[in-house]
DNA sequence: GCCGTTTTCGGCCCGACTGTTTTCAGTCG
């Protein structure tokens, strides 16, 4: 899947177009960049099929754009982006990513003072030469000091597993400050918009958005301002304020009328490009599409505003979740009312991926399932590690035939119905780490890899299919092995890992643990074009993990899955016969 | 550079905030 790649490659080239204040070129190769992106297709296959008229149909590349996109699939690069290396600065990626540099900025002071890199701006700065320039001032200097230092501070994305926590904590006590000031505002109308409310898998900054009359904005924003954990105000208006925790988020704030709530709800959730497509589809129809509503372009009446619901609506679509709101297809579907009834938290009844301290877990088998039970599920599946994962305390065959007899005995005691299980370590040579006499006496078997993830992609790949072919393997757990920001995903070719477990009936799982929410989004749109069937775990190594279902569900609905997709939104006896089924 | 049931040429999302400006450019999302 070279799809990253060449969208890589065309967001690098509209950064240096921009640079050189070239038109419109760079908004060109930028929307190319992102629908390749999200392609849920090859583009290599596509290509190898169709060749350059093949990639034309992908929305956004023209000839030039195929052009570029075949010289580089065959060759590896692309002469005239070459060339355009030269034309930047060689530290303009990174120059880029500070707050209040742009293009027209970064030019005049590559131009005047010869700043090529980060660390030349930064001397600059220090001996205060930026001040003397023409469009710049002390103010300005002042800012991208303080920018310089967030970067440093904080430059990688935000996991979703943290930023939805801090964003509820800084609601909870926004509520709670504006509810002793003012009376006015509807509280149950703040809520997270942007990226969050999306549950992408990291996040750039927190959005909170807000509704109050005019006269009352201003006092909401004093108290957002004013929160306990606010480091640093970078702006404050009346509509619009952001501010830097004391832990490094950027949060900002947004203050609407009720008129405007659903406008603004709809607009500052995204994503950028779902909107563009939007806005686009208002001009056509003869409206006009803003934060504060939609509006007939001639008269400029409002038709539509107070809630997202009314304005897909009268944009002639079907209302579109959030989490679909990519750009990935979501509008010609909703058009043609044909969007997937997305996967509910509620549609799950149970967990399939869970440790306990037989293994590397914190609490003991009891415990997870009690809490399993509380939680109303109708099953719970305990997976610990299998003989070879030392590290993690892996079983030998006769610690697991006594967690055996335990899961027996508890099994009396608790309504909640327990399968015996094991994550399964899938060795170098793709077999797996328990005799077939063992894993045929379990009721599900996990297959994941911990070891040996530096192997090349064809060996990985192989692996990873024999594996698949096992009889007795009923779940490819985490594929892709990735670590959120620490672990890059192994070297593997994901259309023969698909192609095995939809040939084989095999699941794959969405890991719900923060650090790994894996598969990502755009594999599972891919796997599920497969018609493979899915599962999502919490993987949870404490009781308290066993909520972290909710951003494996993101992730799925993110894909675009419906509760029939997945398995563990079946009742007990139809997931029994899935797993027989997979045995036989 | 791309795109088109109002266009094959002339458009390309829209508005807020800031700073350096006396009316606006740059940046951001």
């Amino acid at each position: 899947m070279r799809n990253r790649e060449v969208a890589e490659l065309l967001y690098e080239a509209a950064d240096i177009l921009e640079y050189q204040q070239v038109e419109w070129k760079p908004r060109a190769y930028r929307r190319a960049a992102q629908m390749i992106e999200n392609l849920g297709e090859d583009i290599e296959n596509i290509y190898a099929r169709e060749g350059k008229a093949g990639l034309i149909k992908i929305p956004g590349v023209g000839k030039s754009i195929a052009d570029h996109i075949a010289e580089y699939l065959e060759t590896g690069k692309v002469e005239k982006f070459e060339k355009l290396k030269g034309k930047a600065p060689s530290g303009a990626a990174e120059l880029m990513e500070i707050r209040g540099l742009g293009a027209k900025k970064m030019k005049k002071l590559a131009d005047t003072l010869g700043i090529r890199t980060l660390s030349d701006l930064k001397n600059a700065i220090a001996a205060h030469r930026l001040r003397r320039l023409e469009g710049f001032g002390e103010k300005t200097e002042e800012n991208l000091a303080k920018a310089i230092e967030q970067y440093e501070k904080s430059h990688s994305r935000i996991a979703l597993g943290k930023a939805l926590p801090i964003a509820d904590e800084i609601i909870f006590t926004l509520k709670a400050r504006c509810k002793d000031t003012t009376s006015k505002v509807d509280l149950s109308k703040i809520i997270y918009t942007g990226s969050l409310r999306r549950l992408k898998e990291t996040i750039g900054d927190i959005d909170i958005l807000a509704e109050a009359e005019k006269g009352e904005a201003l006092k909401v924003m004093n108290c957002f301002v004013s929160l306990p954990d606010v480091d640093q105000v970078i702006l404050k208006g009346s509509t619009k304020s952001s501010v830097i925790l004391k832990e490094g988020t950027a949060i900002d704030l947004r203050v609407v009328p009720p008129e405007s709530y659903g406008a603004a709800l709809q607009y500052f959730t995204g994503s950028k490009e779902h909107n563009i497509e939007l806005r686009n589809i208002a001009i056509k129809k003869g409206y006009k599409l803003s934060e504060y509503g939609l509006y007939i372009k001639e008269s400029g009446k409002q038709i539509a505003g107070s809630s997202e619901e009314e304005i897909y609506k009268a944009l002639g679509l079907a209302y579109i979740p959030p989490e679909l709101r990519e750009n990935r297809g979501e509008i010609k579907a909703a058009a043609k009312n044909a969007l997937p009834k997305l996967i509910e938290q509620s549609d799950l009844r149970g967990d399939l991926h869970v440790h306990t301290n037989y293994s590397e877990g914190k609490d003991s088998l009891k415990t997870m399932i009690e809490r399993a039970e509380a939680l109303g599920y109708e099953y719970i599946a305990i997976t610990d590690h299998s003989r070879s994962q030392k590290i993690a305390r892996g079983l030998e065959i006769e610690k697991l035939k006594a967690q055996w007899k335990e899961i027996d005995k508890l099994s009396k005691c608790f309504r909640i119905k327990i399968l015996k299980g094991s994550e399964v370590d899938i060795l170098k040579d793709g077999t797996l780490d328990f005799p077939d006499e063992i894993l045929k006496e379990l009721d599900i078997v996990l297959g994941s890899i911990h070891s040996g993830f530096a192997l090349p992609e064809k060996e990985m790949t192989e692996r990873i299919v024999t594996a698949l072919e096992n009889r007795y393997l009923d779940i490819l757990a985490h594929p892709s092995g990735r670590l959120l920001g620490k672990r890059e995903p192994y070297a593997v070719n994901y259309e023969r890992v698909f192609e095995a477990a939809a040939a084989n009936g095999k699941l794959i799982e969405i890991n719900s643990q923060p650090s790994r929410l894996d598969l990502n989004d755009e594999l599972i749109l891919r796997a599920k074009t497969f018609g493979i069937k899915f599962c999502i775990s919490t993987d949870s190594h404490s009781a308290a993990d066993l909520t972290f279902m909710r951003y494996g569900v993101g992730q799925a609905r993110r894909g675009w899955l419906e509760k029939e997709d997945v398995v563990n939104t079946y009742p007990y006896t139809r997931l029994k016969e899935v797993l027989k089924k997979l045995k036989e």
